[in-house]
RNA sequence: GGGCGGGUGGCGAAGAGGCUAACGCAGUGGUCUGCAAAAUCACCAUUCACCGGUUCAAAUCCGGUCCCGCCCUCCA
């Protein structure tokens, strides 16, 4: 396995510290908002990275932290009257709805900076202590001089740095690239007793602090997004080598952006989509289908077209999925062996199962890998177009190529179930029952408007006829596939006495209500529209 | 100004010296179908920002030019 190393600027071969085990860090969220499309792309990202190193075989462990303790937070506080620990709690709570409902697994540790603060004195002092560090009026500052090192990530030397700074020097510092460790309390603001007086840690610190408290001296991964390279992973590296004397990452990870009209998208712009906004009117599989259709560490280019667009080729996947649902059959024995045709067949889809990985394998491509998913995609789709349901073979073959299809398809978190919606969907489809068994009385088909009756009768809706119509009441909510069974029972009956006109306003009052109906030769299969 | 990365069909996006320049969206034609949808088969870049160079061979390497994004300030 290869992986892009910012600190070399090549693709190298991937030797972790352990052979079997890789430790993560990945920067998490500043929580004070609701997180926005740009932060969901890392999410996305190292959580492929992670699923994909566990489908590898890597035991992972994997440190993603909570910023809690910062400027903006407090600021927010202020501005809303609010206690800055209590804000940021609330927003961690949000963090994870958001980060649940796009199937990131939770990191092994979620560290926040609030609970680490008796380690991040302690490293601060021994910062000091080996002349890493100055105190100066209640703050402390890293002496960026004395790491001989610094700017290595960033390519940049410390003649670069002051050549182009734009930030009004504070005078006060040894040298105008030295950064806070700690900063002096000030009034209203959070603050921890220290040798220095009361005050806060500087941004920096923390991650280097809980990332080696957790991870051990040397990272095998750390990720974050690319704006972070300088100052942030800079200063990070500069701290934890000062302290340990080791190096702190072996590959350092970097995503690229997402930008709207080719302007980077961030709070400061105001140019940003709120994640749950985007949630609201797209399933999560789509959002993560569109933020690793490309390579991550392109840039990315958003806008409401891009989610049309990975909906329409994540539901080509996905029909696949419901193609051979429909095709396998359980009670069916299965061939021992797989032989001839379904031999090459199998075959063909084990081999671009090897694509997939040899993709993943170069720097966690995932456009590629993405590609040898749509090509056994179809491989399926014809297979399935000549095989026959009763044979023995066929549905081992089918099978096996199925297992493997979604074993990818979980690697990199396409294939989520949609559970979101039922209440809707299900009065949606009672409403269209109630609509048939209506236009069955007016037309004084009196045996289906009943038959309607029993049904719902048998799972225990009763149906009450009243002036204004009529309303349902039931207990326990039915199974909407039981419905669905049903609906499109009659409607074969319609079709089978060439009654297209209710067969297809039944199909487009379904349409509506985001259902749709795709006839087939054993009879018509139905989907949800959102995906 | 300094550092980093990029410009590939109508659109999105892989490819990083030599196979027909993947894959997806959109589009066109055929099969299937009562219709639609889905599926399927076929077609859809002689050319990879531009100009030079290296090489038997360049979208891929080198030099130059023009554009674009990110970082140098909090940001994923």
């Amino acid at each position: 396995m290869r992986v892009y190393n910012t600190l070399s600027s090549k693709k190298e071969e991937i030797s972790t510290l352990n052979p079997h085990k890789v430790n993560m860090y990945v920067c998490g969220p500043t929580t004070y908002n609701y997180i926005h499309l740009g932060n969901a792309r890392p999410l996305v990202v190292f959580d492929t990275v992670r699923r994909y190193l566990a489908f590898r075989g890597y035991e992972v462990k994997y440190v993603q932290n909570f910023t809690d303790v910062d400027d903006k937070i407090i600021n927010r506080a202020r501005e809303e009257g609010d206690d800055p620990l209590l804000l940021a709690q609330r927003y961690i709570e949000e963090y994870f709805k958001d980060a649940d409902a796009l199937g990131i697994k939770r990191a092994d540790i979620h560290p926040r900076v609030s609970q680490h603060i008796p380690e991040i004195v302690a490293a601060i002092q021994t910062l000091v202590e080996k002349g890493f560090a100055y105190e100066m009026e209640g703050d402390v500052y890293f002496r960026v001089r004395a790491f001989h090192d610094y700017g290595k990530l960033s390519g940049r030397s410390l003649e670069d740095m002051l050549a182009g700074a734009r930030v009004e020097v504070d005078e006060r510092k040894e040298n105008a690239a030295d950064f806070a460790l700690w900063k002096a309390a000030r009034p209203g603001e959070p603050a921890w007793k220290s040798p220095w007086g009361e005050g806060r840690p500087g941004w920096h610190i923390e991650c280097s602090v809980m990332s080696t408290n957790y991870l051990g001296d040397t990272l095998d991964i750390h990720g974050g997004g690319s704006d972070l390279i300088f100052p942030h992973h800079e200063n990070e590296i500069a701290q934890a080598e000062a302290l340990t004397g080791k190096p702190f990452v072996k590959y350092w990870m970097h995503n690229g952006f997402i930008t709207v009209n080719n302007e980077k998208m961030s709070k400061s712009l105001g140019n940003f989509f709120i994640l749950r906004d985007i949630l609201a009117q797209y399933p999560a599989d789509v959002v993560r289908f569109y933020l690793i259709a490309t390579h991550y560490r392109s840039p990315l280019d958003f806008d409401d077209g891009k989610l049309e667009e990975a909906r329409k080729a994540l539901g080509r996947l996905k029909t696949t999925l419901l193609l051979a649902a429909e095709f396998l059959n359980d009670d069916l024995p299965q061939a021992a062996e797989i032989k001839g045709k379904a031999l090459d067949f199998v075959g063909a889809v084990a081999n671009y199962r090897n694509e997939f990985i040899e993709a993943m394998d170069d720097d966690f491509n995932t456009a590629k890998a993405i590609a040898s998913v749509f090509e056994i995609s179809h491989c399926i789709n014809s297979y399935l177009a000549a095989a026959n349901r009763g044979d023995a073979m066929d549905q081992a073959a089918v099978k096996a190529a199925v297992a493997i299809y979604q074993e990818l398809g979980d690697v990199l978190g396409i294939f989520m179930k949609q559970a979101k919606n039922e209440e809707t969907l299900l009065a949606g489809v009672l409403e269209i029952l109630v609509w048939l068994r209506k236009e069955a009385r007016t037309a004084r088909n009196f045996a289906l408007a009943d038959n309607i009756r029993d049904f719902l009768k048998n799972l225990g809706i009763s149906v009450e006829d009243g002036e204004h119509g009529s309303r349902l009441r039931y207990e326990e909510s039915p199974q909407i596939d039981e419905l669905m069974v049903y609906l499109l029972s009659l409607r074969q009956e319609f079709k089978a006495h060439k009654d297209y006109a209710r067969s297809d306003s039944l199909r487009d009052k379904l349409k509506e209500q985001g259902i749709i109906l795709e006839d087939s030769r054993e009879g018509a299969r139905w989907k949800f529209a959102d995906v």
